[in-house]
DNA sequence: GACAGACCCCTGTTACTGCC
DNA sequence: GGCAGTAACAGGGGTCTGTC
């Protein structure tokens, strides 16, 4: 067991992504990216699932796993390299002679770690049988796994992984995302089924599109799609907007939306002094989380009408965000 | 208009501490 | 030992202000 977990700077910024909630983003997107660089108006893109999971950051050195990370703030992360030994899919070794250049000494690689729905349903069934507590979700459950003290609990839980990036590398790497994910494929890293290759942005958008049909079918959660210029050395030309690289977009899913009662409202005082309302609202379930409170700190700018306490609210998260309060559904005066 | 940075907020989980 | 409360971590969107 652990005393703690120590920090470790990983070897180059963890990035997040700039997102997209239509198509419209999406094409504004590419836009604003074609201005900077024309090449980009020929590039092909790859577009892959967004796993809402964690994401963990692997080191190899000579083929072997020797340090495992969280993103923590995308600079400096925590060293859970112990617990991630335990978990199946992760590689423990790889083979440093493919067909080709000899893979890099030194190897790091970005993935997201995560649990299967099925493999959820099944430890909760488990927990259930044996009258323990259950969990609310996967991608909390697999977030408090990793950081699990004793790594003998973590093996307990039924954590996965997929991996879609090489962070770092001492050596040559792929040229394009498409070929960056048939390597690690061949370096017997898990990988996401359901990556596909696009000439072009329509193409792209589609395919985004038909991941959003099938999210409810999948094995896995997703809050979205990913859209990523191919041509990897042109994509890091086009550099980074704060934590996010000019290469790629999320394509997040429409935001889901559901009514409940407002309860009473509550004023914040946040560190600086502001105040902030929230709602304090009838538990009420949506996108896997049951939802009691919600911000009201952007209310005066997207709500068209007052609410009252006895109100009924329209709720409203997009991804794994911060719910927020829309509006009225009923007036409790009047009923309207 | 694009961008950077600051600031605001959420739930779920685990670790830790204090109290009974 | 059990419970409750707190802190720290994971995930990141929206708004505002100032700058270019």
């Amino acid at each position: 067991p652990l005393d703690r977990f120590v920090k470790v700077a990983h070897p180059a910024p963890i990035l997040s992504l700039a997102n997209a909630f239509d198509t419209n983003g999406v094409r504004a997107w590419l836009e604003r990216v074609v201005r900077m660089d024309e090449r980009v108006r020929k590039a092909s893109f790859v577009v892959e699932p967004k796993i809402d999971g964690l994401t963990v950051v692997l080191t190899y050195r000579n083929g072997v796993f020797v340090q495992g990370a969280t993103r923590g703030d995308g600079e400096i992360g925590e060293d859970i390299t112990a617990n991630l030994r335990t978990v199946k899919a992760l590689p423990l070794r790889i083979p440093v002679n493919l067909d080709g250049p000899r893979v890099p000494d030194y190897f790091v690689v970005r993935g997201e770690a995560f649990i299967m729905l099925k493999d959820f349903e099944a430890l909760n069934q488990r927990l259930q049988e044996a009258g323990e507590k259950t969990y609310l979700n996967p991608r909390n459950t697999a977030a408090g796994s990793l950081r699990q003290l004793d790594p003998s609990l973590t093996a307990s839980r039924p954590l996965t992984l997929y991996v879609y990036q090489i962070a770092a590398a001492d050596g040559p790497t792929p040229a394009t995302q498409w070929e960056l994910i048939q390597y690690l494929k061949a370096l017997g890293f898990p990988v996401a089924g359901e990556i596909s290759l696009h000439t072009d942005l329509d193409s792209a958008i589609a395919a985004c599109q038909s991941l959003g049909e099938k999210r409810d079918s999948m094995a896995y959660e997703i809050d979205g799609s990913v859209i990523k210029i191919n041509d990897l050395g042109l994509a890091a030309e086009l550099g980074i907007v704060g934590k996010d690289p000019r290469g790629a977009i999320a394509f997040k899913f429409p935001a889901r939306e559901v009514t409940t009662l407002l309860r009473d409202i509550g004023v914040n005082v946040g560190r600086t002094g502001v105040l902030t309302p929230y709602a304090i609202l009838e538990a009420v379930e949506i996108g896997g989380v049951v939802v009691k409170q919600a911000t009201l700190h952007n209310f005066d700018y997207i709500a068209e009408k007052d609410i009252r306490i006895g109100d009924r609210v329209m709720l409203k998260r997009a991804g794994d965000v911060i719910p927020y309060v829309i509006g009225p559904v009923v007036d409790a005066r009047s009923g309207d």
